[in-house]
DNA sequence: TTGTGTGAAACCGTTCACAGCA
DNA sequence: TGCTGTGAACGGTTTCACACAA
């Protein structure tokens, strides 16, 4: 099914590209910490340097919001604060819940950064009957029967995942037909949802394989270059080795049977419409001290 | 300062683009899945569906890995995990110390997708004296004092930090000075490394901030689109609303003092001259269920 | 003179469409 | 015939370089 292209999604929203939105809440964060300081204004590459990317991209950036700033002085520190926040849709409050209150669910309800942003922990929810009613982080947990009352009753339109795996898909299906158009996955699951609705993910187990993706190539690079310049690296240590128990020789191309268990011919693999709304520019990150 | 262009950072490492990189994973979970289920072969369409991209993605990214397909056949699901899983490498061992014991931390070395792939706890660590021998996850909580040994002792090169943002930068600081090449920065906090340490940041903030630019934008078009189909969507309750306490009028040309304290000058603005290694194509996510 | 705003170029990633192999 | 592998077209993102406003 679902062969032909499926459905539209504009990349660039209301004219602002993906990448520059991704990009919006550095700057915010960047240009709240001026705001505390009373800093008046910024030029584009001092506030470059605090966010973390290059002048030329945030400036063209800032082009995609309107003429915000001055030429030859830079721009307004409370202003731009202002336009971003309203740009975002922060100047208005948003009712969250969380679902799956256990070690990383704790965490997030725990989390401050919600509060300042326009972020409102609504409710926290658990399956486990016996959460119920416990307080964390000064809220009461509720069990998963309320789940459909609590998104009406409260307005939700932001729902965060932090089930196992196995209850993710589920959840989700219940937070949509409730009500809930945007949601944040820390399940290791590929959430399927319906046209309209967002999901974004964020999966440690996949952060720290893209790291060690990296960090075998330098390991590789090291010992190939060697006359490269003296960089002045720290004594890497000897890393220990370990590999994988079976090496899988290449298939035989003689319809032979090698998978290990020739039953089950074509089980049914996990059919799934989904829509892959995470933006371009893979960054995008988030999260909170304990 | 760094005016001219600085670091060279090629975006494709041996020919693999970034984006592939952040979506090998992906696939890397499905086919694990499938593998359990003793499913022998899968076809692009099927994995495709399974990791939640496109066929013609995959099969692309599958390209740049080599010939491991078999026309009119499909992929041998056995042999594309260990190919996967070499190319990350992920067939060797990687120890990595978390920072931070907090709400997070805890949860984070709670999380069991570590060593399903190859990713080792060698160590937590906090700087709450209180903590110190305190099991969390089975392993004791060890204090910073000792971070420059356990590094070294284990031949530690991924670091996570997880910390409140006023103690990232230095953590990462001494990480660094320690031998740690890769960082994954879960604190709210723009962090500055040498050339040749890949830094990969989870905001979770900011996740939810883009989270809420779409809903904003959904609930715009909702109110001026009335003729469109009619979308089967939940009923979408009234958003109770609220709105910035300082709309802040556009700042006078004149020059005026427009910020609160006239003092201050020119506060000094964090210099930054960090490296954006975070992939492109944004996805990329992960974490654990409790 | 300083630093924004922005066309134009370069680059990267995705999608298309189909040749070619099993 | 079926599905992989891939050149080519397309679209988005980043970088460059400079006109122009304060």
């Amino acid at each position: 099914m679902a062969t032909g292209r499926t459905h539209r999604l504009p990349t660039r929203s209301r004219g602002i590209p993906e990448a520059t939105v991704a990009r919006l809440p550095l700057y915010l964060r960047a240009l709240t910490a001026l705001s505390e300081r009373s800093v008046p204004t910024v030029s584009s590459e001092e506030l470059a340097a605090a966010a973390g990317v290059n002048s030329a991209k945030l400036r063209k950036d800032f082009s995609y919001l309107g003429s915000y700033g001055t030429r030859g002085v830079g721009y307004d520190v409370e202003y731009l604060v202002y336009q971003i926040s309203r740009e975002l849709g922060l100047t208005q409050d948003w009712p969250v819940v969380i679902v799956g209150i256990g070690n990383l669910g704790a965490a997030l309800a725990n989390y401050g950064g919600f509060a300042s942003r326009g972020f409102r922990v609504a409710a926290l929810i658990d399956a486990d009957p016996a959460m119920a009613g416990k307080p964390v982080a000064g809220i009461a947990v509720q069990h998963t029967d309320e789940l459909e009352s609590i998104i009406s009753d409260n307005g939700v339109s932001i729902g965060v995942i932090a089930t196992p795996a196995g209850a993710a898909q589920q959840v989700c299906e219940r937070l949509v037909a409730a009500g809930v158009t945007s949601i944040l996955n820390f399940a290791p699951t590929v959430l399927s949802v319906p046209d309209g609705v967002d999901v974004r993910k964020v999966d440690l187990s996949i952060e720290l394989q893209i790291l060690a993706f990296h960090e075998q190539r330098k390991a590789g690079e090291e010992a190939a270059q060697d006359a490269a310049q003296a960089g002045a690296t720290a004594p890497a240590p000897a890393r220990p080795g370990r590999v994988l128990p079976d090496p899988a020789a290449r298939p035989t191309t003689a319809g032979a049977t090698t998978g290990p268990a020739p039953a089950a011919a074509t089980a049914p693999v996990t059919s799934a419409d989904v829509r892959d709304n995470q933006g371009p520019d893979g960054d995008v990150p988030a999260v909170m001290p304990a």
